[in-house]
DNA sequence: TTTGAAAACTATAATATTTCATGTTTTAAT
DNA sequence: ATTAAAACATGAAATATTATAGTTTTCAAA
C-alpha cells in the first residue's frame, strides 16, 4: 500500500488536504482528457478504467477498493489518460496532485512505492491484453468471469456490474458474441445467468475453456 | 533522455562500470525470466521486445536506438518481464542495475526521469494494444507498415526486419493472414513487396486502411 | 400499475479469419 | 554447388465473428 511509504507528518499533511467523497453507482470520477488534478484513493467499491477512442470504449480494468486510481497519470502528462467510472457505490478520497508531488520529491521511498504500484498496474493491463490477443472469444469471456469470481467477489455467484456491451468492450469483441457465448455456456450448464446475476456451476470446465480457448 | 538527469559525477560513475558491446543481428540481449542484472542503453540499431507464453510469442514493440531497454524491470521484480532480441547489428551499453539503483536513490530527478520514460513506454504498448483490439487485420498491418516507415526508417522504402510469422505475432493474427493481406495490398498497387523489402507506393491509401480498417 | 425506453436475447445472413494441404523460393551450412 | 531447413505463397474448406433485424425482458418514471 502506498501509505506504507509515508511518514506520520507527510500522512497528516496529505490527510488534512484530502476530501473523502461518496460516489453513487455510475458516476464519473476522472474523465479522460480533463486536467490531472487529483489522484484517488478508492477505499470501498468498484470502478472501471476505460479508454475512449473515436467513440469506442475499451475497458482496461475493473478495480476493487482499497486501491489507488489515476496514479499512472503522475508520469504521463497533464491530463487523465483514461476515464474512471464507478460501478457501485464508492468511497473515494481525492488527493491533490500538487501536494502529493511535494511529498514525492522529498521522499524517495514514497516515489519508489508509487512507481512500483503504477508499473504493476501497467504490467497487469499488458498481460491482460496479451492474454486476450492469444485467445478466442469464449476464452476471453471465461477469463473475465473467473476474474470477477476470484479477484473481485471471491464467490462463484455474483452480480457482474457490466452490461453485455461493456463486457464486449472489456473482452474486445462484439456485444452479440458476448450474449451468444454466455447463452451457450448457460445451455451447457457451465454457468447460470439471470440478467446480470451470474452463477458459475462448473468452474473446472470454465477454467479449461480459459486455458484452451 | 535519461542522461539528462545525471550529474557529471554520477555519469562518470555509471560510465566506468559500463560495458559497451557489439551485438550481431538476431542475438538475445535480455531473456524473459532470467535475473534482472542489467539495463541496456541501445545506442545504435533495432531491437524487438517480446513476451512468450506457452511457446507463443507476442511482440510488444520494435525499438530503435538511441533508447533505453529493460528499464521497466526496475519496478517489476527480479527477473526480466520480456525478452529483447536484436533485429540488426546493435551497439548496446549494459548498465549494472545495482549501481543504477544507488544513483536513483540519491537522485530524485533521475528517478522521476527514468520512471516517466518507463511509464511512457508502457503507455505506448497499451495504446498499441487498444488500437489493435479495435481493428481488423488489414488495419493492423497497415499500422505496422506505417510505423516502420514513419517511426523507424523515415522512408517509404525499407527492409522490414521481421519475418511474416513475426509480423503476425506483432499484429495478433495468423501468419497466412499476414501473407494474404500483404499480397492483396501488393496486387492493389498500394505497396510493392520483394521478400522483406517493402515499398509503400500509395501512402494515403494505406493511411485510410489504417484509419478505417 | 401502466408504459416506454433501454437492455438483453435470438436467429440468420454476411464477412473475416484461421487452418490445412501443398508447392515454391530463399537462406544458410557444408 | 548442393542440399536441407526455413520462410514465403496460394487456394479452399472449416470455423469464428460481426451485422442485421426482429422479439422479449427488465427497470424505472409517470
Amino acid at each position: 500500500m502506498v501509505t506504507n511509504y509515508l511518514s506520520d507528518e507527510e500522512f497528516s499533511m496529505l490527510y488534512r488536504k484530502t476530501e473523502q467523497l461518496q460516489y453513487a453507482k455510475r458516476e464519473m470520477v476522472f474523465k479522460q482528457g480533463s486536467p490531472f488534478l487529483y489522484v484517488g484513493f478508492l477505499s470501498e467499491g468498484l470502478v472501471k478504467q476505460s479508454y475512449f477512442n473515436k467513440g469506442k470504449e475499451t475497458i482496461l480494468s475493473v478495480i476493487k477498493g482499497p486501491a489507488l486510481i489515476g496514479g499512472a497519470n503522475f508520469f504521463l502528462g497533464d491530463s487523465y489518460f483514461t476515464s474512471f467510472v464507478t460501478l457501485s457505490d464508492c468511497k473515494i478520497c481525492l488527493i491533490e496532485v500538487s501536494i502529493l508531488k511535494e511529498s514525492i520529491l522529498k521522499n524517495g521511498l514514497l516515489a519508489f512505492g508509487l512507481t512500483s504500484h503504477v508499473a504493476e498496474s501497467f504490467k497487469d493491463s499488458i498481460l491482460n491484453f496479451i492474454n486476450k490477443s492469444q485467445k478466442q472469444v469464449q476464452g476471453k469471456i471465461a477469463g473475465i468471469l473467473l476474474y470477477f469470481a476470484d479477484k473481485i467477489f471471491n464467490s462463484n455467484q455474483f452480480d457482474i456490474l457490466l452490461s453485455r456491451k461493456e463486457i464486449s468492450d472489456f473482452a474486445g469483441c462484439s456485444e452479440e458474441n458476448v450474449i451468444n457465448t454466455l447463452s451457450k455456456m448457460a445451455k451447457e450448464g457451465i454457468i447460470k445467468i439471470n440478467n446480470k446475476k451470474i452463477d458459475i456451476l462448473q468452474k473446472e470446465k470454465l477454467g479449461m475453456i480459459f486455458q484452451c480457448g
